[in-house]
This record gives structure tokens, C-alpha cells and sequence, in this order.
DNA sequence: CTCCAGGTTCCGG
DNA sequence: CCGGAACATGGA
């Protein structure tokens, strides 16, 4: 256990704002999941955060905690609606995961709700996920699966991944990981890619269109000007900065987002993204995000 | 029961 | 390029 002294950082907003599927919240209010090959417990309390992992430089990595949120910020266009949504959930920030397990699991997510994906996610790495281990917690033991690599879910079948409840997504996941496995397409490669080019990438495996490969890059390979539109972007978009508003096609979305948000325009994604998800379904009683929230 | 979910793909205007 | 439909399943 080791504490960290993180400033302009908020444990609960960052892992609930639907960037990683691993994360559940303990009845004390800290947090467990998984990164990489290693299982991770932290708690945010006064300022400061309790970290309980093997490898802290992974977890510091992972949440990029060197990263100065200020600047980012400071870059946003200055409307009331990020502002407020910055003013909300300050301190969300947007994680460095690991590219493979990003993709697949937003290649699961499609027109699934998160609680949904995070249970697929689940399945996935109990059933195929190599080297579990043991982990005592005060007397507890708990098994632990690492997310499976791409040769675990490559050499898979479809009914193994169709029984992980993946339905239709199944196919898309099987196919891409063989691809990849193959050699046909490397992620590796896309770091050192421009956002473009690793779109169109991504876009070549199956179940991947831009939304997805989107999300990727900015999750998994820190492109921030990646903006991926789902259906409540979507909305949030045209409710608050193009309300009442005729033709407002797709390519008119990607057009103002891309440019609009400026070159962290990711960043304000997420932010808006959680801010509208809080608020409940089509975007409505915004207002009452200026109070705290009430967990169910 | 109906509606919707961090979509993608295919098809006809 | 655009809108619609199909695709599976479970939460609200």
C-alpha cells in the first residue's frame, strides 16, 4: 500500500465515465480492477490516493497522472455547457489503456449499455484469460483474470465467445483477433500514426467502424483529437449547440466536433459524454448536474 | 410490453 | 452522402 499525492484528479469520475470496463467500487468506496497482468485496489481520500499494486508505474501510466489537466482544459471553447461539465466532474481524466483490450471491448459495446459490457468484459477474461491468480485481502481469497491476449481469443471458437454473451459481436471479435494474430493488421504500428491514418487502420477489421476506432485512439493510444460520436454525443451535440436545427446530417457532426473542440477535442468529449450520461437519457434536467449527485 | 443501449454493415435513394 | 433496416440481448 503506498500513498500518492495526485493534484486535479478524481478517482470516481475517471473510472465512472465509461472509458474502461474492469473497474467495480468496494462498499468502503475505493476501487479494484485489473491492469494488464496485475490486480489493482485504490482509494482517493483528503487529496490523496491509496494504491495497492505490484507495479505502481503501470498503474501512474495507466491514469496519467503526470498529465497537466489545466492546459487541456484551458484549451476548451469556453460555452456553458463544457464549462459546466468541467465545473462538475473536474479532475476526470483520460486513461492510457492497453490497445487490445480497448478494442475488443468496444468492439463488445456496440449498442450494449455499459453494465452490460463491463459483464461481457467479465466473461471474457474468466473464461479465456491466462494465469489466474489468487489474492488474499483479509482473509479473503478472490480470483482474478487477466483480459485475454489476442492468441487466447484468436485460437477461441465462436460459441466460446457466443456463450460470453457477446450475440452478434461475437463474429466481429473472433475475426478480428484472428486478423490480428495474423499479422495482417498490427496495433503496435498505430502509435506512431497520425489519428488519420490509425483510423483508417482500425476501420479495416471487422466491427470496427469510426466510432469504435475513435475511441481506441483516444483511450488506448492518447490521440486526442479523436471524437467518437455514439448516440449520446449524438444527441448532446445536436440538443445543446445545434437546437432547433434542420439537416444536421453526420458528416455536418464530425465536421463541427473535429473542428469546434480544438486539439483536445477528445478530452471534451469525455467530458460531455459523462456529463450528459449523469443527467439521464436524452439529455434532459442538465440543471440538475449543478448539484451533487445521489448514487442509487 | 415497449424502448433503448459508448454501432457496423449493407442497401436503395 | 444520407436514412433505414437487420443484427441479439437484457436493462429500465
Amino acid at each position: 500500500m503506498q500513498a500518492i499525492q495526485v493534484s486535479d484528479f478524481s478517482l470516481d469520475h475517471t473510472l465512472d465515465s465509461g472509458q474502461a470496463f474492469r473497474w467495480r467500487r468496494g462498499a468502503d468506496g475505493g476501487w479494484q480492477g485489473v491492469i494488464g497482468r496485475q490486480f489493482v485496489r485504490l482509494q482517493q481520500a483528503n487529496g490523496a490516493i491509496q494504491v495497492e499494486a505490484a507495479d505502481l508505474d503501470e498503474v501512474a501510466r495507466y491514469f496519467q497522472w503526470h498529465v497537466n489537466l489545466s492546459e487541456i482544459v484551458a484549451t476548451f471553447p469556453r460555452d456553458e455547457h463544457l464549462t459546466a461539465a468541467v465545473r462538475r466532474f473536474r479532475g476526470l481524466r483520460l486513461l492510457r489503456q492497453d490497445p487490445w483490450e480497448c478494442l475488443a471491448s468496444f468492439i463488445a459495446s456496440s449498442t450494449k449499455q455499459i453494465v452490460q459490457i463491463k459483464q461481457i468484459v467479465e466473461n471474457l477474461s474468466e473464461r479465456l484469460g491466462m494465469g489466474e491468480w489468487e489474492r488474499g485481502g483479509m482473509g479473503e481469497k478472490t480470483r482474478y483474470h487477466p483480459f485475454p491476449t489476442v492468441e487466447a481469443v484468436a485460437s477461441s471458437t465462436h460459441e466460446v465467445l457466443w456463450n460470453c454473451k457477446l450475440g452478434f459481436r461475437a463474429r466481429n471479435l473472433l475475426a478480428t483477433a484472428r486478423m490480428i494474430a495474423e499479422g495482417k493488421t498490427d496495433l503496435s504500428r498505430i502509435r506512431s500514426m497520425s489519428c488519420g491514418e490509425g483510423r483508417e487502420h482500425l476501420c479495416r477489421l471487422p466491427g470496427v467502424g469510426e466510432k469504435i476506432a475513435n475511441c481506441v485512439l483516444l483511450f488506448a493510444f492518447g490521440k486526442q483529437e479523436a471524437f467518437p460520436i455514439d448516440v449520446w454525443i449524438e444527441r448532446g451535440l445536436r440538443e445543446l449547440y445545434f437546437r432547433r436545427k434542420r439537416n444536421v446530417t453526420p458528416r455536418r457532426l464530425r465536421e463541427f466536433s473535429g473542428s469546434y473542440f480544438g486539439p483536445h477535442g477528445g478530452y471534451a468529449q469525455q467530458y460531455l459524454f459523462h456529463y450528459l450520461r449523469m443527467a439521464g437519457r436524452r439529455g434532459r434536467d442538465l440543471k440538475m448536474l449543478d448539484r451533487p449527485i445521489h448514487r442509487a
